[in-house]
DNA sequence: TCTGGGGTCCTGCCTCGT
DNA sequence: TCTGACGAGGCAGGACCC
């Protein structure tokens, strides 16, 4: 299997027992940080938090110089600042990184087409058949890792074994710049000992629910009981769990994802009581989500709103619509009805838009899709909405405030349709 | 102290049709 | 014609991932 470090990673080398492997997980160490540090080099070495440096911003992504002020991804910037006040603060450039990850999926697809991206920073590949052309599992990894480091510039870690769960754990294990091979005859040996909270879908709440029962460990969790698993996740997470705790995890290393939905969200500076403003942010959110849609020839047949107010509450409503469409103005417009049945009136800090239930563009056939002149009416109706709200939308909300729709607040169950 | 944005999946409740 | 059981699907909320 591995062996400790002494920095608290456990690590393989290149001819680590690698049997029964075919999986690799790759995973880019602080990536986002990495990539700032690969454009401007005299950031290296210095405590790095990615994320805006005002507002609600949280951090994207932070150094390990950073980390070890406890500085972690998701945190607000204002506490991050707060635990490591020497840090550099450095607005995140996503472009730029979907750019350099481009580049090293690139490099994956050159070794073995079997590559699943999971994120821009990580992805699953799988290396059976490639292994008379590059190597064994081990060597292929030791082969990414050199070449990730020599023709892109950043370092990242990888996780061998035979599944893609054990292969993701071992990444996480493995970081920073290692690798961990775990054979397939010693992945009992390797899940057992590890925590719970290890385990990819259990976050802190099902982690919370399982160490309330005594179930610490992953052999805990093959050993536990049904009816006890269960009790304290439910009875689908608890048959994943148990699979996944005897090393069993059949999903193959998949190429081709299919989008299930499409959204657009924002936080506002200050909350928002201005109903007219939240109306025409609605439209705004929407015409992004149709022009995503249209971009990828697809259509929506159902429409969800997202309303955060000022105390975190949050509250969804989504409405299946008569026909599919991907225009902007037709999406808006099923979001401010569904706005308009929220009867709560509380500033609001976030709205959000999603189209869910997508299809291939042009099954079902809307009047509207290839009709010009409706859509010059609709882009200039969503254009006079931008042009009279979206651009100002950042300084018009530094200055609203607070509303004063506080007096008007309900309890959201009684709006009528819950 | 004060919590982003983009997603997926699951659960519970409700309605509707058979 | 009325009623209850049942499954499918819609909807709301929440947990989780990066």
């Amino acid at each position: 299997m591995g062996h400790g470090d002494g920095r608290g990673r456990i690590v393989s080398s290149v001819d680590a027992d690698d049997s029964g492997t075919s999986i690799l997980h790759v995973d880019m160490d602080a990536f986002y940080a990495a990539v700032e540090v690969l454009d401007d080099p005299s950031l290296r070495g210095l405590p790095l938090i990615i994320g805006a440096p005002d507002g609600r911003s949280v951090v994207s992504s932070a150094s390990y110089e950073a980390r070890r002020y406890g500085v972690r991804a998701a945190m607000p910037v204002s506490q991050a600042i707060r635990l490591c006040p020497s840090a550099k603060i450095v607005p995140p450039h996503f472009h730029r990184y979907q750019a350099v990850s481009r580049q090293v999926m690139a490099i994956f697809e050159s070794i073995t087409p079997l590559v699943e991206p999971l994120s821009v920073d990580e992805a699953f590949l799988d290396v059976r058949g490639v292994r008379r052309l590059w190597g064994s599992p081990a060597q292929i990894a030791q082969l990414v890792r050199e070449r990730v480091s020599e023709e892109v510039g950043i370092t990242c870690s990888v996780g061998v074994a035979a599944t893609k769960h054990v292969a993701k754990m071992a990444s996480t294990i493995s970081k920073p710049d290692g690798m961990l091979v775990i054979a397939a005859s010693d992945t009992q040996a390797f899940l057992d000992p590890r925590p719970v909270r290890a385990m990819w879908g259990v976050g802190p709440k099902a982690a919370e629910a399982l160490e309330g029962r005594g179930i610490r460990t992953i052999r805990d969790i093959r050993t536990s009981s049904t009816e006890m698993l269960d009790r304290a996740v439910g009875p689908a997470l608890s048959a994943r769990l148990v699979q996944l705790s005897r090393g069993e995890d059949a999903r193959a290393v998949e190429t081709e994802r299919i989008e299930k939905s499409i959204g657009h969200e924002e936080t506002f500076e200050t909350d928002i009581s201005d109903r007219a403003y939240l109306r025409a942010e609605l439209l705004r959110l929407a015409d992004r989500v149709a022009a995503r849609l249209r971009k990828a020839q697809w259509e929506t047949s159902t429409v969800a709103i997202k309303i955060r107010f000022d105390d975190f509450r949050t509250l969804s409503r989504s409405q299946t619509l008569a026909e599919p469409t991907a225009v902007g103005q037709r999406i808006g417009e099923a979001a401010q009805a569904l706005f308009e049945q929220i009867e709560r009136r509380d500033p609001v800090r976030l709205v959000g838009v999603r189209a869910e239930k997508l299809r291939p563009a042009g099954g079902g056939g809307i009047g509207l899709w290839d009709d010009d002149e409706d859509w010059r009416r609709v882009e200039g109706a969503v254009d006079d909405a931008v042009a009279r709200f979206g651009s100002a939308m950042i300084g018009r909300a530094r200055h609203l405030g607070r509303g004063d729709g506080r007096g008007a607040a309900q309890h959201p169950k009684a709006h009528g349709l819950d």
